[in-house]
DNA sequence: GAATTAACTATTGTCGACAATCGACACAAC
DNA sequence: GTTGTGTCGATTGTCGACAATAGTTAATTC
């Protein structure tokens, strides 16, 4: 427990980051948008040294780029960035849930089931907002479970970049209840432990995604 | 071209990074090695800054490993972080040489069957270094040709771990003519575009290397 | 003697200052 | 009009110093 209080310590700049990463997320900078050094500093009240602290660790998730001597913007995904992380996040979930289809426990698919339970609840309410959480808990559960923890880290990038993408959207999904579907024929798979039919089902909901991403935008 | 000097002209972090690199790979560092950036300050006589510079870079390539307020450490890899690694990295060469077996033009082909007749020349000779690097080259190559930007940048930093790893081993392959030829295979199903044996082909190879690393150390 | 607390030391976290570099603009040469 | 050159302000690169913290050893208590 002393591990989980000592990583709970945030130094400054895991602060900031987080800061500027909520910043971003909602909008409050633009996509290729120049981060000067000096004026965050003064707006946070820190040092440059920890201003460039919090870039580097947004540049590891890919939030930000630096190029050397000219300064560090916030990343400017395109429609071709898209389509890149989906084709990567494809791949590594399709062989995590088969992976984990293997690993998982009666106690998990438990769990599991009642995320979906959660999905269905919010699916028909029509909101969104926590649909999406459950949608990402309904995921990295399962990636958390195939062994392999440099996917999980892998997944979370992606996942980050991805939202910011979608946070520059306005439309979402058109039916929440279509949308908790897909969830459902996931697991159904999952549980009769058929990979040709996890690996179709990944591969429908992910080409989902990109359908309602490309379609705008570019 | 411009660019090209840009890029060129290293900050003193990146020198000293590249030179920490080195001194992992030549196995002036154990695994799990403190790094304290007041003395490499001193050894390089440069401030503590840069020091911090250099071991983000060296963090973002996976060889280092800091934690908040204890210090950075030389990454530990072990068996189990070759197994994840490779896995990786047979998914992403899997879909990459697939993708690339259709985008590559006539010139490619030939280019790479020009890298497998440099393979044969140092295999006949036993030269080991030249084949590893002339293996990279080839694997290189084809990911180029994908047509996804992140699956290169992730490829390399799984190379460059795998590097370390095999740095600190001293049995490599038994014979480089076999390894030679794996890539002659790997070859015929690209150019037949035959993306089954394409498939079959780098499990093969990966599973071959795996072979290697696992029957030592641990 | 074991456990607890209190210095002490080594090391990282944070800071503000100076140096080097970039980009923009003005000016000169052709 | 275009091209080159020099200057200047803005910004990043690098620095050394001080503050905060973790790990270690010594002192204290029971």
């Amino acid at each position: 427990m002393n591990e989980d209080l000592n990583a709970m310590k945030k130094s400054l700049g895991e602060l900031i980051a987080n800061a500027l990463k909520q910043d971003i997320f909602n909008k409050n900078m633009e996509f290729g948008e120049r981060l000067i050094e000096a004026e965050l500093a003064t707006r946070f009240d820190v040092s440059r040294s920890t201003i460039r602290e919090a870039f580097m660790i947004l540049e590891q998730e890919g939030l930000v780029t630096s190029k050397a001597r000219k300064g560090t913007f916030v990343s400017n995904f395109t429609k071709e960035d898209m389509n890149e992380m989906l084709e990567l996040r494809l791949i590594i979930e399709a062989k995590a849930f088969i992976n984990a289809l293997d690993r998982m426990e009666e106690e998990h698919y438990l769990e599991l089931h009642s995320i979906l339970e959660k999905m269905k609840l919010e699916a028909d309410k029509g909101n969104w907002n926590i649909l999406f959480d459950l949608d990402m808990e309904f995921h990295q559960f399962v990636i958390l479970h195939c062994g392999n923890s440099r996917f999980r880290k892998l997944y979370e990038s992606i996942q980050v970049q991805l939202r910011v993408y979608l946070a520059h959207l306005n439309q979402y999904y058109s039916s929440p209840i279509s949308f908790y579907m897909e969830h459902v024929e996931l697991y159904e798979a999952l549980v009769h432990k058929d990979k040709q039919r996890v690996e179709k089902q990944i591969a429908d909901h992910i080409n989902y995604v990109e359908e309602k991403l490309i379609r705008q935008k570019n």
